[in-house]
This record gives C-alpha cells, structure tokens and sequence, in this order.
DNA sequence: ATGAAAGCGCTAACAC
DNA sequence: GTGTTAGCGCTTTCAT
C-alpha cells in the first residue's frame, strides 16, 4: 500500500481511503491511486484491514454434510448473495458428534466470520447457548430457534399435506420412514414431519401406529433395506409409506423394485425435498425451496452483518409445495399397468 | 491475548508459544495458560496472526457450481484433510463467464489463502498464467495442468473402458451426449471422454461419426429431451448412448422412459461418474472417485503449503472402474423381458 | 481534501 | 524457559 501511495504521490492514508471508496477524496487523487492501484496489481489485504475494522469480510457456514443435495442447494443459493455483499464463504463440516464436538472446543467462527450460519443441526440448548456467546450474528437454516434468526420450511404443513395426499388416494396404512443416519441431533425436522404425518393420519381418522415408524440407521443401501424388510414383515404391512426426505424414498423405490414389489401398484411412496433426481424416479414429493433457503439466509445474515438493529430474532417461513409424481397412486390397483418399480436388470456376459 | 498473559501470569511471548503447542514452554506455564485461555474462552486470531506470518491458515477452492455432485463430493473428501491440518475452507463458485472472469478480476485468494483448488474448470492458458502468478500453489482437480500440480483420473481409458463394454455387448451405433451446460470451458474432461469413446469405436472397426455425437445445453430435462430426440430422429438411431456424465446418463433414462422406449432392450444407457442416484436408477456407469480426488487434491495442498520442497508438478492419477448395472444390455434384445424404461405413472385424482 | 501517527492482535527475533 | 520489542498492512482519529 505504501508503494502504491508512493508510486501515486499520495499518502497511504488517500489510497486507503479512494480503495474503500470514501466520497472524500478529489477526482484527481482518487485517479492517481487507481492507476497506481492496477500498475501495481494491488489488492487489499483482508487481514490487515479486519485486524482493525473487526470485521472479517466472511461468514461462516456449519453443516453436517458437504455432498447433500440440501447443503448443496443451501450453498447454490448463499454463494451469490455473498458475493455480491463481497462476502467470503467458509464451510465448516462436523458429520458426527466427535467433529462436532471439535467445532464447538475451537469454535473457529469466533473471530473468523462476521456471521455463522447452522445448517440442519438439532442443536442442543448448551450449544445454542454456546453460540450466543460468540458475538456474532447465528442465522438457524432448517431449524426454528426461538427468539433466535431462522429460516425454514413449515415441515408440519408439509408433511400434511403430503400425508393427505395419499390418504386422498385411500390409503391408511402409511408408514413413515425416519432418517436417523449420521449422529444424533442431526435432522431437526425430523420430529416435525413426524408430527405433521401423524396429524394427517388422526384427521383422516387413523389412529398413528408405532409400529409403522421405522428408522433407517444404517448408510447405504442396507439402512433402507432393513427398514423396508421390517415394514414388509408386519402382519398388517404399509400401502403406502412416506420417507421423511427424498434421499431414501429413492432408495426405497429401488429397493422395493429389488424386490420385484410394484411401485405405487403395491406401495406408493411419498418423498420430502424434491432433490434433484426425484422428477427421474417419478417420485411424488413434497418440494422445499432449498435454494431459496440458503439465499434468505444470506441475505438475512447480511442484514444482521451491517445494519446495527436488523431484528435479530427475525423468522423466515418458505413455502413448500407437493408435488405429484408417478410414486403414488392409488391403494389396491395392483395389475393397473407397468410400474415405476418393474425393473429386469439386462444381463450380460 | 494480554488478558489471557495476565491472568496466567506470564508473557504474550508464553501464551503464544504455548498455544501455538511450541515445545520451550515449562508444563507449569503450559497449564496455567491453558487454563486462563479457556476460562476467558480465548482464541487466536487468524487475521493477526496471519498478518505477521504471512500464512492464512485457510485453502480456497474455486469451482463452476456449489449443489453439483462432483463438487459436493469434492468438497466432502476435501473437509476432513482441511480439518487435520487446522486449515479453514473458502469456497468461491463462479457458473457463468461473467462470474468467473470477476473472480479473476479481483483474485480474491491472492492474500485470502495459502492455497488454490480449481475443480472441474477448463482454464484458458491466461487465466492459468494469471494464477501462477498469484503467489500460492493452484492445484487443478479433474484437469491435468502441464507443469502444475493436478489431481484427475484417466477419463479417456475410463471412458474406453465403457464403450468396449457396450461394443462386447454387441453394439455398434453408439453415441455420445456432451455436456455443454453452463459456459465454454466448464468442462475440460470432455475432450478426454470423447477421445476415449472414438478409440473404443476404432478398436471395434466402428469409424466414429459426428452426427452420433449430440451436446445437451439446455439445463433441466428439455436439454437431454433435445438431444434424445435428434438422436432417435437418426435415419439410424443408436442402439446405446454413453452420457458424458451420470446426471445426463439419469436424464436420459428419464427421457426414454417417457417416450415408452425401454432401457436396455431398445437402447442402452451407460454413464461416467458414478452419482449417489447411479444405483438406484440401475445405471451402468464408469465410475470415478470424486470424494478421494477431493482428499487427494487436499493432500497436496497441504503438502504445497508446508513443504517448500514438494514437487510443485506433481501429478496424480486415480483409476476409475466401470460398474455393469442395469441400464446396459445386448443390441436388440426387445422383448426380452421388463425393462429400466417402463413406467406408468400411478393416476390420481 | 489530505497527511501523520497511533494502534488493531499477533509473532519473531533478540535478550536474558 | 521466558520477557521485551519491533513490526505485519491496514484504518482511523486528529491535525492541517
């Protein structure tokens, strides 16, 4: 910086203020610093500067994934905001409590981030305590926080709605599938899709059974496996089952054609997300805008960032939306025509 | 820092030392520093620290989209390596021209960063030159970079790999879906792919033809509806398409089950990547590891960063393996049975 | 409108 | 093994 004053005949004090664009610098100086700027291929140096604003010019981002279709779509949607507030992004990953608890020891955010945005975590109150107290702004994304900034998806509605739908095509023996991958404390709407399904489910004068609420637990294609073999195996089994997100009502399809079990001939399957791939799997789903979410939560981070009395308990709700695909049908319409499940792997030599 | 000197008992010097874990600090110090740090919940400031050691602890990855598969996984191979080596992870995306050319505008990671990745960007020689001169190693992952150190597979043997088996499969009209969404230059391996589809045609006595070789632009399904579409408008349609990528591959599958064109029987689908979703649209696909590029490539960052005598070209290969499932079959086996393709959505009311 | 000077919170010699 | 001190590259009073 002291070069490029010197090569502008100014004083560092002028190039900092025409680089940070302060009005009160002349025409002419504020050219100077320009050229000397660019000869010099000269660029602020964030760290300097944010030793003495406070401010790091980045927020921070904790999520328990980083190849999820929702942290990828929260992140779609925060890159651009950030970059035009000139925000840099840092992500943060804890997949299980171990990680997590790392993340909270150093809590690196402390002074790395002007903001920290929690992703899909069921924190704990200590935690959300802890990160109150870290002095910048937290924004919850799929996670309401009471008196705390959030930004989410009414799961409940969502879940109804996704519930009435079947229960419109005559089924009642629905069951739910839970994704319990990854630690515990990992999917903060899980309970509220839960509680959503069994409102549906009472609405329609079906009596919620536990017995058709099985968790997927273990990764891959077993977690799924298993469940569906535990769902298959009941005396009275589901016609219809709803997977709390699309990821493993894909799964469930596939595992179900596996198994040569007709879908939705047999069994409709009901998703939650919309993920990418569900419009290929024909999966009848209930879309959450998770782009969307991650672009109102940056903005709302970039609101608390630099406006001293943004509402810092502010709530965003985003609307979600069933989607009706070829995974649900009817109950009983078995022999109704091909299905989404019929496969007959080619064979090969 | 002082308070946590003072409260210790001791120097600046020792609190440093001792949390940067130095050796030449007495177990007596070490103690009561670590103490006095967490009772005032202290941590060091990287942007501080940074400014008088010139590293920023942080590595930035550059890449076109955020909510893609390869990134994701990239990203989620690069975490853990970061996390070990107590280096944060700033990510940057630039999807379009404009984009990317305002990143290199103002070369953000020129003091933000100890290091580069660009994933999955097709670098024009300027911008490469641009980035050598940055001042930090730039490790290229999926694009081999002469000179520079680069993290990729093979994806001309991958994808010969691939075609041979559509060839031992019998078929002889085989074509190609291109990506071409997003931008020019998004995406370098297509070239190789290309490369390694028409030697496996040649190695067959098959004489590659341009007009199998079809780009999909348009995002979303019209993109791939178009390209299927020219193709089955052929005087000659193919009897297999090799989709330059997975997501494309899934796509088309999508495509051809709409129009009621079974898969395998009437056209094979072969992919390259080895999506999450591969499996469960039951895609034959040429599988390559995207997670292991991202710890590979975080590896050598690491390696660039503190060593300053590692091998500034290194190169590194990963193998890529081909996964026979069930989107591929022999030539004219219609009516062999059901098929990947057949679906009748369930009505509803 | 501009310059001089005092730090921001840390690390790196250098003394002890 | 520990303390002192001089900056790292900026921004920000405070003068002028």
């Amino acid at each position: 910086m002291a070069d490029v004053a010197e090569r502008a005949g100014v004083s560092v004090s002028t190039v900092s203020r025409t680089l940070r664009g302060l009005a009160t610098v002349s025409p002419e100086a504020k050219r100077r610093v320009e050229d000397a700027a660019r000869e010099l291929s000269f660029v602020i140096s964030r760290q300097a500067s944010s030793l003495v604003t406070g401010k790091t010019g980045s927020v921070a981002v904790l999520a328990p994934t980083l190849n999820s279709w929702f942290t990828g779509s929260v992140l779609a949607g925060l890159g651009p905001v950030l970059r035009t507030a000139g925000l840099d992004l840092l992500v943060y990953s804890a997949s299980d409590l171990a990680e997590r608890a790392e993340f909270f020891e150093q809590l690196p955010a402390r002074r790395n981030a002007d903001a920290l945005l929690v992703v899909s975590f069921d924190l704990t109150a200590e935690e959300s305590a802890r990160l109150d107290g870290l002095g910048v702004p937290v924004v919850y994304v799929s996670q309401r926080s009471s008196g705390r900034p959030s930004v989410y998806v009414d799961d409940v509605a969502g879940a109804r709605a996704g519930v009435r739908h079947l229960v419109n095509l005559g089924h009642r023996r629905i069951a739910f599938l839970r994704s319990r991958r990854g630690a515990a404390g990992f999917t903060f709407s899980s309970r509220r899709r839960i509680d959503g399904y069994r409102e549906a489910l009472r609405e329609a004068g079906v009596e919620p059974s536990d017995e058709l609420v099985v968790d997927v637990s273990a990764p891959g294609r077993r977690g799924t496996e298993e469940a569906i073999g535990t769902l298959l195996g009941l005396r009275e089994p589901p016609t219809a089952v709803f997977a709390e997100v699309d990821q493993i009502a894909i799964e469930a399809i596939g595992v179900l054609r596996s198994a040569h079990i007709p879908v939705p001939d047999r069994i409709s399957v009901l998703g939650f997300d919309d993920h990418d791939m569900a419009q290929w799997m024909e999966l009848t789903t209930v879309a959450q805008p998770a782009v969307e979410l991650g672009r109102v939560a940056g903005e709302l981070a970039r609101a608390l960032i630099d406006d001293p009395n943004a509402d810092p308990t502010a709530h965003r709700e985003l609307p979600t939306s069933l989607i009706p695909r070829g995974s649900t049908g009817p109950v009983g319409s078995v022999g109704a025509g091909e299905s989404v499940g019929s496969v007959e792997p080619g064979s090969e030599g």
